[in-house]
DNA sequence: CACAAAATGTGACTTATAAGCAAATGTATT
DNA sequence: AATACATTTGCTTATAAGTCACATTTTGTG
């Protein structure tokens, strides 16, 4: 799986945990709705700003708990 | 201190302890040797797949490696 | 069930900017 | 001063960011 699906469904697992809609999260992290349905279906390639946009502000996590062992390794 | 910079300064560390040259990691990343240099300064905003091949091709760890509790955590 | 309302998904488009590269300069190190 | 490595500026091209109109799917309520 590839990187851009792999940020995908960390961002919804993570979303789904905290019980936020889309529009809520994107709302958060100062995106555009569709843009965060967008990233989260793994159609975009995103920036490191938004990324980090994304995980600080919108679901209040470190970029390490992000990226976890269990999320993200092979 | 900005996520770009923190960026910079992690690869910058897992370079040196790799003892490669700019150049030679941006060769293994499939990068621009200037390229690579702006990134390493903190002057650019990267995106996630040409982060990622710098990180798994370039400094060959793993993304939670990357983004360790020591280096990004605060 | 039906059918609204909320949530999510899609494609296309413009604008902003990342990516990539060349040329030249700076800074040691020998 | 020659070699190796790092930095800077400026430019073009590729593409990320941002948004819209609309479609589809899911969820809650009578």
């Amino acid at each position: 799986m590839d990187i851009k699906q792999k940020i995908a469904q960390r961002i919804k697992e993570l979303r789904e945990h905290k019980g936020l809609t889309q529009e809520a999260l994107a709302y958060k992290s100062d995106v555009d709705r569709t843009y965060m349905n967008h990233v989260e279906n793994g159609k975009r390639n995103i920036s490191i700003i938004n990324l980090e946009k994304i995980i600080v502000n919108g679901l209040e996590v470190s970029m390490p708990e992000f990226f976890s062992v269990n999320a993200f390794s092979n």
